[in-house]
DNA sequence: AATGAATGAGGATTCATTCAT
DNA sequence: TATGAATGAATCCTCATTCAT
């Protein structure tokens, strides 16, 4: 299930084009739909050597998600750590522009993750799941956090429900960006970058105000007018 | 592509046992992975009746689908109509307790709707999509609407960026239960009901305040004095 | 495998009907490939009533077969009998221009006819090829042997080889009509009626003339000129 | 739909044998009787291979159809070029007797060519039937040309005509030696080469003959005084 | 180490036919 | 008599995997 050594002693350059193409041929088909048939023939190479290097369909599939995951979180760490000391808001708009990057620079990882996250029946789930389940958490935690910290936010927010909303709303919109038919009403394609980016400033400036305003109390009393919203 | 007279003319429990088991095949297995074979067999009946009855797998598919998507959509817009006069949190509140209800009442229907989104390339996947965007847009539309005709949301609010941002938290919310591995550090599981919905009531609460925080000008000043905000 | 008592009690028009159906569906797939069950769908009539009234397929394509050489054959027969007392050649071209009308008007006929021709694991094969051998030979024949005692052709011509040559260029003259392919360089086209009546003229005085000059000494003396042919 | 590269691998022994089978397979039972699965049986080697080697039912169809043709053509081809001097009446009696040989040899080779002829709407028909009454018209074209030109036939024959009725008689005289019920009284069958010599002998002479005695003027006037004639 | 021929189970689908209603 | 639901064998074809070379 593991790649073998064989595969590390192979040439650089052909081990890279062998989990290229192979990630091409997850990406266009999902996991059942890949035939290592015909990822042998696009490769030019025997059949055989897939097996030899990987073990099976399963084993040089791990070996492309983890890749796909490896990339994502480093850009998306990346784009945190460079914002540890600003807002909130401006946080949140380059944590969603690098997903933007991402999602176009690398369209195949992306549909590899998404096609990995529902698929029940793998046997190595549990180590994926886990691996994306940290990504997510561990990755905007510490923007919560820290902006708790400043004061941006109020003290008495769950930092855990503060995530979860984030991490949903981020994910859906790299997703609505890959594909189309979920961005709704929404100004997110693939062909125009600066729709995408004008849609993360306001965004990220809904997120970062719903945050802030967030108070201790569920339910306010009805009625309260927004005139004297005891909030602003 | 479309149920024959065959179907309509068999027993209704037949009917029943054939669409209940066919939703758990491909709720376990997806589209790709469901075998008509499997399913002939777990019914009991011949081979050719399942293609005497809906033509093709895609057309047992779209039965199957069509299906949940009417009882998903079913509950749902029956927690906002009946919710039509309450404020925003209590009404979001409502339909995430909704949400929570149906996807215990019909884990296979939940799960197909899953396999869908993420997984895999099968042929009417376009169709089927938008059909369930559409739905959730529908859905969330009028809320938003009228939460701000009501004054209760800034007029000036963007409600497509709205409906994305509750989509896409709602989505998530009742995904967290169906695999709990989504749920970050939230208590959110099939086993314990009262968990989740005070979860959905913390949750709503958040995402009203979200609404009505939200400002007319995207980016505010970075350098808003922190000092003046009125939680601290 | 017989036509039963039920086909011949249902209403005349239903049996003209679903034999016409069944003809076509015949003419368009072939024997293996028409299907019972889409032949019942397109006359809209129960499965089991085809079975109840023809047995099996091939009862139905016995039937429909029997039909289609009757028809034929009454046809030919006709021409030649309405033209007994002519010359040969205008004979001939009678029979050539009774050929082109049959197939123009019942195509589907001639392409059963044609179907069953090398069908060669058909049960009732020898049945119906002694019917088509009758046909071509019982026909031609007596056209043949009324030239010769006309003093049209010359007494020590062989008949069966006459026979045999007539009827090859015949067949070939209809399929032609029915298969473009066939026609090689020859002007014979469905859509061209006129033209095929032009070419059945030529050849009827070709075929005429050819038996006419036949020769006992089968090969004549190398080189010798045309001018002083002998058999001139 | 091509031979791949895995067919040419295997030893050639092999290969023989699989098209040798599948040859017979085709002839016995026609395009769409034919089945892979028996085939394969009948070879004791894996349904697989045999998709392997030539992609499908069709691809394998047309391997064994383009060699069926190569043989047959090549045959005729060299009895035509064999006798290029000769007189028309040897010449036709040669091409004949080399259709009878081919028809002998390869039985199974003729068997498909019929098949294709008249019996089933393949896939491919189209372009498989062009390509044989090319070769047949290709053939017997430059055979008249050269009689013509030589003097031994009226300048003013149409050839196309005369290559027509040539092809059509070729065609049956071959066809009656592999279906008997075909030979209507003539002395032709397997069982008998010496007879089909006769017969050929004689047919090639009658066929000489018309086409020598083929006048300019399509149909002569009826009245044409019989007593005239010199065969009389 | 690499090859690629061989395997045979399994895929979706169509079919002629039967028989209880 | 007519119906049409049920059957299950057979169709072509693809697949992941093995193993002798």
């Amino acid at each position: 299930m593991e790649t073998t050594s064989t595969f590390q002693n192979i040439p650089t350059d052909k081990q890279l084009r062998v989990l290229t193409e192979a990630r091409a041929e997850f990406a266009e088909r999902g996991f059942l739909g890949a035939s290592m048939n015909r990822l042998a023939a696009r490769l030019g190479i025997a059949k055989g050597s897939l097996f030899k290097y990987f073990g099976s369909k399963e084993g040089l599939f791990a070996k492309v998600f983890d890749q796909a995951v490896d990339r994502f979180s480093e850009g998306l760490r990346q784009a945190r750590d460079e914002t540890a000391g600003l807002p909130l808001a401006p946080r949140l708009e380059r944590i969603l522009d690098e997903g933007t990057r991402l999602v176009r620079q690398h369209p195949d990882i992306y549909r590899i993750y998404l096609k990995m996250l529902n698929h029940e029946d793998f046997p190595l789930r549990e180590r994926f799941l886990s691996k994306v389940r940290a990504l997510s958490t561990r990755f905007l935690t510490p923007v919560v956090l820290q902006a708790r910290d400043r004061g941006e936010l109020p003290p008495d927010l769950d930092p855990d429900l503060a995530v979860f909303v984030l991490d949903a709303v981020l994910d859906r919109f790299v997703l609505a960006q890959a594909e189309p038919w979920m961005a709704a009403g929404l100004a997110l394609s693939l062909e125009d970058p600066e729709a995408a980016r004008r849609t993360a400033r306001k965004l990220a400036a809904l997120l970062a105000g719903m945050l802030r305003a967030n108070a201790p109390n569920p339910s306010p009393p009805e009625g309260t007018p927004l005139g004297i919203d005891p909030l602003r």
